[in-house]
DNA sequence: CATCTCACG
DNA sequence: ACGTACGTGAGATGC
């Protein structure tokens, strides 16, 4: 038994397979062991966000793991490296010399010095800065920026999913055991590591094959269930927004909604720019909008993206007050809260200087995506019992998201129940002005499914 | 070991 | 005046 490096709130899965084994609740006990040895502040926080029936839900998760098929990675990782061969011997014939693609460094001082290209800035360190957005502006001066995007694309893809994977899968079961942190984030969301199974890539075509390799045993499928814009609708609620409440009660576009409201463009007439362009507002509000953040994320002047926010406040007064009651609050107490009473602390929010803006705005976000992690940590906790009757295990939760292993022909069964679960998870504690909405897929592998 | 970059919600 | 979207984890580079 190795006991010795385990921190206070996870579990390497070889300990928790034989722990669980024998009792579901060890993880408790061992966390419980452990808990004298924390930071201060750490123990507060853990106290503060800890509930309790909520660790043998995810030591359980941990146990079961997800099957994880090497050959599709192993052949997507060849694949990977074909491509990124052809692509470095291009960017290295554009820069005129070899260098190393995937050093920033070494890719500054070719775009900035040596070819002079403009737009660099460089950074506290004296460095120039050459992430995606930098280079997607350079991308219309030089073939070569594009070409690099493209690398690291695929560079990202092989280092860390498709041969990073590889190394993770249990000899013993066949699948990735990921660890959870039950106090891993600030807010009360979880965190994944080990590996981190919540940043698996979705958002690219290329990417989101990756998923195709997380995959269900024989006879058994995939189900993914996800909260719909979930933190939209706690924002609905918690700043009272008559009009966002009423198109989310009519099952309405969210983003199109805000946009016909912001830009006076009627629905039908729509066009997926402004969607677009509200869409990035409504994220802001939750991230505690500035002027410059707007500006920089849709790549417009600074005064049209203040007029932008503006207008939003305008059109949806109860914003404002609730950014201006929840920053008041956190001065007054050095804490916020949810909407189930669950304090997050924010000891920098009277802090002098450039820390301001950060805790300001971290303290208008935290009851947002904290009052979501309640939610669905409340689900988790239901959700053992809920679908106990079920040939199903509950095997990943990503933030709004929770993934099953279910047998075939239960998968309808379970959609129903756990949807129900998720649905249901505000209740009887909090009765939202907006109901939860989750959707549901199912499929051989976790791209199917979601 | 810090920094940069980038994957996710 | 200042520097900024919120919350994470991880791999590669280079000091």
């Amino acid at each position: 038994m190795r006991v010795t490096h385990l921190t206070f709130d996870r579990v390497p899965v070889a300990d928790a397979v034989r722990y669980a084994a024998e009792d579901a609740d060890v993880t408790l006990r061992l966390w419980e062991a452990f808990k004298p040895q924390l930071h201060r502040k750490r123990v507060a926080t853990v106290y503060e966000t800890l509930e309790r029936p909520l660790v043998p839900v995810l030591a359980r998760m941990e146990m079961a793991g997800i099957r994880v098929d090497r050959d599709t990675l192993s052949r997507m990782s060849n694949a990977f490296a074909q491509s990124m061969a052809g692509l470095e011997d291009e960017i290295q014939k554009l820069a005129g010399r070899p260098f190393n693609v995937g050093s920033p460094k070494q890719l500054g001082e070719i775009l900035f010095d040596e070819m002079a290209l403009p737009g660099g800035v460089k950074g506290k360190t004296g460095a120039y800065g050459t992430g995606a957005d930098v280079l997607e502006d350079l991308a219309t001066e030089h073939e070569l920026p594009g070409k690099v995007l493209d690398w690291r694309q695929l560079a990202k893809l092989k280092s860390t999913y498709t041969d990073a994977l590889q190394d993770h899968i249990n000899p013993e079961t066949g699948r990735v055991h990921t660890s959870y942190s039950i106090a891993g984030a600030n807010t009360g969301r979880l965190a994944s590591t080990d590996p981190n199974l919540q940043n698996i890539p979705v958002r690219t075509e290329e990417g989101r094959r990756i998923r195709e390799a997380f995959v269900a045993e024989k006879g058994k499928v995939l189900v993914s269930l996800d909260y719909s814009q979930i933190e939209l609708r706690i924002l609905a609620h918690v700043a009272g927004i008559d009009a966002l409440k009423t198109a989310f009660r009519e099952g309405h576009d969210i983003h199109a909604m805000t946009a016909s409201e912001m830009f006076d463009v009627p629905l039908d007439q729509m066009t997926p720019d402004i969607r677009r362009q509200a869409k990035a507002i409504n994220f802001g509000v939750i991230y505690g909008i500035s002027g410059f953040g707007l500006a920089r994320n849709l790549r417009i002047p600074r005064d049209q993206a203040q007029g932008f926010i503006d207008r939003y406040f305008e059109r949806f007064p109860g914003i404002r007050a609730y950014m201006d009651n929840t920053v008041a609050f956190a001065k007054e107490n050095g804490f916020v809260q949810t909407l189930f009473g669950r304090k997050i602390h924010t000891p920098e929010i009277n802090a002098k200087g450039p820390g301001a803006g950060f805790a300001r705005r971290a303290a208008i976000n935290a009851p947002i995506q904290g009052t979501a992690a309640d939610v669905i940590r409340r689900a988790m906790i239901r959700m053992d019992g809920a679908i106990g009757h079920l040939p199903a295990k509950m095997l990943l939760q990503v933030h709004d998201e929770l993934l099953f292993e279910v047998e075939e022909a239960a998968a309808h069964d379970l959609i129903g129940v756990a949807r129900e679960v998720m649905e249901g998870a505000a209740a009887p504690a909090v009765k939202m002005d907006v109901a939860l909405s989750v959707d549901a897929g199912r499929g051989a592998n976790w791209a199917e499914a979601h």
